[in-house]
DNA sequence: GCCAACGTTGGC
DNA sequence: GCCAACGTTGGC
C-alpha cells in the first residue's frame, strides 16, 4: 500500500464537489504532466492512500482523506477537443494521458501549508519543497501516519 | 499581479 | 544533445 498526495484547484474541483458525486468518486481528469502520469500508470493501486489537497486557493492545505479507486486508464478529456485538457497529439490507439479515479472517504478540517510547515515531522514532505510544482507526490508512510493518526 | 521554479519546445 | 525562450504552476 502506497500513499500519495493529489493536488486540485477548488474552483475546478473542490472536496465537496467530489462528495456530492456518486459513491464521492470522480476520475482525476487533467494531468498533464509526465512524471504525475507516471505516478498513476506505475506506483498506484487501488486502495491506496490519498491526501486531497487544494491548490491555487486563498486556504491551499489537505483538506480530506482519499483513496485510489480505479486502476489507470486514459483521460477522455485529451481526445475532446472543447476541453481545456485537449491534446491534439494524443491519438486514441496510443493514448498520451491517463487517470484514476479517486474517492474521498473523509472530509478533515483544512491542515493549511502553515501548519504543516509547523511540523518538523513533516518538514520533507515533497509538497512543502520549494519549487515543487507536480500534481501528484508520493507520500511517506511516517508522514501518513502523522496526519491521518491526528484526525 | 508578481515572480521563483521548473517543464517543454524547438532551433541549431 | 545543448540551451535559450517560453509556458505553467502555485504561493504570496
Amino acid at each position: 500500500m502506497n500513499y500519495w498526495l493529489m493536488k486540485s484547484e477548488p474552483e475546478e474541483c473542490s472536496v465537496d464537489d467530489v462528495l456530492a458525486a456518486p459513491d464521492a468518486t470522480v476520475p482525476w481528469v487533467g494531468v498533464r504532466n509526465y512524471q504525475a502520469r507516471n505516478f498513476m500508470r506505475d506506483g498506484m493501486q487501488v486502495g491506496d492512500g490519498v491526501l486531497f489537497y487544494h491548490s491555487s486557493c486563498a486556504e491551499p492545505g489537505i483538506v480530506a482523506i482519499a483513496r485510489v479507486a480505479s486502476g489507470a486508464y486514459p483521460d477522455p478529456t485529451q481526445f475532446d477537443p472543447t476541453s481545456p485538457y485537449y491534446d491534439a497529439k494524443s491519438k486514441r490507439e496510443e493514448p498520451r494521458w491517463l487517470l484514476v479515479d479517486v474517492q474521498v472517504l473523509k472530509k478533515i478540517s483544512n491542515i493549511t501549508l502553515p501548519t504543516l510547515r509547523e511540523r518538523p515531522e513533516l518538514a520533507d514532505m515533497l509538497v512543502l519543497k520549494k519549487g515543487n510544482r507536480l500534481s501528484i507526490t508520493p507520500v511517506e508512510a511516517p508522514h501518513w501516519k502523522a496526519i491521518v493518526k491526528a484526525k
